[in-house]
RNA sequence: GUCCCCAUCGUCUAGCCCGGUUAGGACACCACCCUUUCACGGUGAGAACCGGGGUUCGAAUCCCCGUGGGGACGCCA
């Protein structure tokens, strides 16, 4: 059997969003699983909507999503240029042939696809026009995920506008005659239009690619499939927000497809291993910001720490959230992100959540004041707490934790009643990582004016 | 309106092809446990076969019809 030749052919009109991410997904997933090749391939033909920024929004997600393309821009092949623009003499080329064998004609100015059967003019009251039928056969694909489909194409269609250049339907079916296309793996909106292009391949006499019609992304809330505008639609606004692009890709391979079994996170090459078409599902699938929430909170969890210190460093740096003189010394900021790495959901929580460790301008919760300073003796426990930091040993969790214990056992109190004034003097919140280790991070001079600080307000 | 696709917890889904399950898992939600807070983690609860007809000893599973959802009907892609 031949190699298997997939491609993904967006077009550069908008942001590169989810439908379109998990589309390359499942093509890429697919050439990695048969050893075939991922083709990128980019409709331009639309001159009037195409946009250079946008392309480079594809090129830009792709890439961070991880989906290489074997043949394409930037990369080559054999089979270029990868860009229809590009592709104009091939396009003049394959129309003459449909008009040599009487298959294409010219009418109001744009050329027409002829297709082959008895003809009446129907008024059409859905469109309000009289329009010419066309009694054909059915065309018949045989799709690898939905199985058998029928379709009657009953119309001749537009494959040149008048402007002279090529429509999608025309364009499509010859780059994938002459990138020698071997399946066709896109969204279910294009189900109806494989008819056309059914009948494309074969006015050309070429071997016609199998399909694989893949389930739409619903909206969240609401009616209708995922659009560019709904929230939590654009690829780029995860990179923004820090998520791991690796969680999101194991987010989007499991949203109309499963290994078929019970396991949810993956590494890719288990992915790439277990993906197959008839794994694929038949039904549209509802977008869940929350589960992929989780699931790149999972993925955080397991970053070895220096490559956890690596993602956060990086954050903070897009996030401009130093000055450019302003950055800490690299071990405290290193300290702080590993202190903070198993508490939080994900990156982007994490400059509100470490702020008090790296600015001593800092507001107190009011809410968590009035919760703490009102039970027992606070200012006592907080008197008592700051002479002990005097003598305490702040080089180890573990040395702290045997200072606080022994102190709680000498007044016969709890930690707790220890920790939570101690905290709240240190950090003006009651929330924040373990106890001990926000000592010893902060450190002893810091700790200690912090307390006499706070001490003051009460 | 015409044509095409689809239908299991709120959501993603396993089970369907090759009829016999206490219909399983995950997210979310709730309770409890762990615990210095918040998370994580653990345990448990609630939660589904769209409806109606068939076929069959037996239907989530096979067939038909409804209904519902989605998509396409451009000189957009």
């Amino acid at each position: 059997m031949s190699q298997v030749r997939v491609r993904f052919a967006p077009s550069p009109t908008g942001f590169f969003h989810i439908g379109s991410a998990r589309t390359a997904l499942f093509n890429w997933l697919y050439a990695r699983h048969t050893g075939g090749v991922f083709i990128l391939r980019i409709e331009d033909t639309d001159k009037e909507r195409n946009s250079e920024e946008f392309l480079n929004v594809i090129y830009d997600s792709l890439t961070w999503l991880g989906l290489n393309w074997d043949e394409g821009p930037k990369v080559g092949g054999n089979f270029g240029p990868y860009r229809q623009s590009e592709r104009s003499d091939l396009y003049k080329e394959y129309l003459q042939k449909l008009m040599a064998s009487g298959r294409a004609y010219e009418k109001d100015g744009a050329v027409w696809f002829k297709l082959l059967g008895e003809r009446s003019e129907v008024f059409d009251e859905h469109r309000k026009k009289t329009v010419t039928k066309v009694k054909t056969e059915p065309s018949v694909i045989d799709d690898k995920i939905r199985g058998r489909v029928e379709r009657v194409e009953d119309e001749d269609f537009v494959i040149f506008r008048s402007d002279g250049n090529p429509v999608f339907h025309f364009v499509n079916v010859v780059d994938d005659i002459a990138m020698k296309i071997t399946h066709v793996i896109r969204g279910e909106d294009h189900l109806s239009n494989t008819s056309k292009h059914v009948e494309l391949f074969k006015a050309f006499g070429a071997p016609v690619p199998s399909f694989a019609h893949i389930p739409l992304i619903l909206k969240q809330n609401g009616p209708g499939k995922m659009s560019k505008r709904d929230q939590g639609a654009l690829i780029e606004e995860y990179q923004r927000r820090g998520y791991l692009p690796e969680a999101l890709v194991n987010f989007l391979s499991l949203l109309g497809w499963n290994p078929g079994d019970d396991r949810e996170k993956m590494p890719i090459a288990e992915i790439i291993r277990l993906f197959d078409l008839p794994g694929v599902n038949q039904s549209n699938a509802r977008f869940d910001e929350k589960k992929l929430a989780h699931m790149n909170m999972a993925y955080l969890l397991e970053q070895p720490a220096e490559a956890f210190v690596e993602l956060a460093r990086k954050f903070f740096e897009k996030q401009s959230v130093f000055a450019a003189g302003g950055w800490p010394a690299a071990d405290y900021f290193r300290d702080v992100m590993l202190l903070s790495q198993p508490k939080i959901k994900g990156l982007e929580e994490l400059p509100a959540y470490t702020k008090y460790f790296f600015t001593d301008d800092y507001a107190t919760d009011p809410k968590a004041r009035d919760k703490i300073m009102g039970k027992g003796d606070p200012k006592a426990r907080l008197l008592e707490l700051r002479d002990a930091v005097k003598t305490a040993d702040f080089s180890s969790d573990a040395a702290l934790e045997q200072m606080l214990t022994g102190l709680a056992a000498k007044h016969g109190l709890g930690v707790g009643d220890y920790i939570h004034p101690g905290r709240l003097a240190v950090s003006g919140t009651n929330v924040g990582p373990t106890f001990y280790g926000l000592f010893r991070v902060l450190g002893k001079a810091r700790v200690e004016a912090r307390m006499e600080r706070f001490l003051s307000t009460i």
